[in-house]
DNA sequence: ATGACTGCAAACTCTTTGCACAACA
DNA sequence: TGTTGTGCAAAGAGTTTGCAGTCAT
């Protein structure tokens, strides 16, 4: 997988381009962000790392961005903690693990054998498009206290 | 399993009392509430069905009362959909199936093997009390459209 | 009687919306 | 030039907190 900015910022203008959507600053910074830090982020923090490079970027055009960067197949929305929404650049299958204590979430890459699920889904007249575990317990550090 | 009110309030009183915690009429409501309606409800649903025995009740109470009882083991929240917090009053172990469209959150009842899952979990020094599958997709009425 | 619980009101966090200006195509 | 996208401000939704009065024990 390249990873390099030029094909990252290629990436996403064909992406824009296919849907005849404008390529403009705030979304070349956020998806460089984005496939930089290859993590869990909430739209503060894709904000505040943005800001860094394109000063006076807002929050509404974040969660704006974003919104379109799922629909363009960039980016997931993480079905784990109850707090603020986290978006995932990672878009191939993983698992969470999910603090109860502090909340963190980080990636459990296991594979399970999620087929009777699905069969589960469709049987139930759900058509199901992803299936992803959420662990929950305590983190490595929270276990310290 | 006995459902008859009577059991659901001794039960509650039990486990309020083995804890040094008093025994209102708000939580006996919202125990019988959570009990009858065997389903996922947001703070708001249970505020509306209590509010027919016991009007005057208080979301914050509510809100309170929920986070005791998920201490007493009463009821869970459930890592799904990214709206209002879901408490389930199904203590037992399930999975969900979650639609992308409505968001409507409904019970998936499967077996899965989720040892790989726990096993994956500890080696990456997490404690683990429980793992349930989120499954999202278009649920049944929403593929109609 | 005393301390926990409740209700009210307000604060808080996170997300979305409306509108005028800027800038991509 | 014509829209689409952005920033600002404000509104919304959901949850939490502070405080005075009430009620279980």
């Amino acid at each position: 997988m390249s990873t390099d900015t030029d094909t990252i910022d290629s990436d996403l203008i064909e992406r824009l381009r296919a849907r005849g959507q404008r390529v403009t600053s705030q979304r070349l910074v956020i998806n460089r962000m984005l496939q930089a830090r290859d993590a869990h982020v909430t739209a503060e923090e894709v904000l505040t790392a943005v800001s860094q490079t394109l000063p006076g970027t807002s929050l509404p055009t974040v969660y704006a961005t974003l919104e379109l960067f799922e629909r363009l197949g960039l980016v997931r929305r993480v079905s784990a903690g109850g707090g603020a929404l986290l978006f995932d650049s990672r878009t191939v299958e993983h698992h969470h693990l999910v603090c109860r204590s502090c909340g963190a979430v980080q990636d459990l890459d296991v594979s399970v054998d999620l087929a009777p699920a699905l069969d589960g889904a469709r049987a139930a007249g759900f058509a199901p498009d992803r299936a992803a575990l959420v662990v929950e317990g305590l983190c490595d550090r929270c276990r310290a206290d």
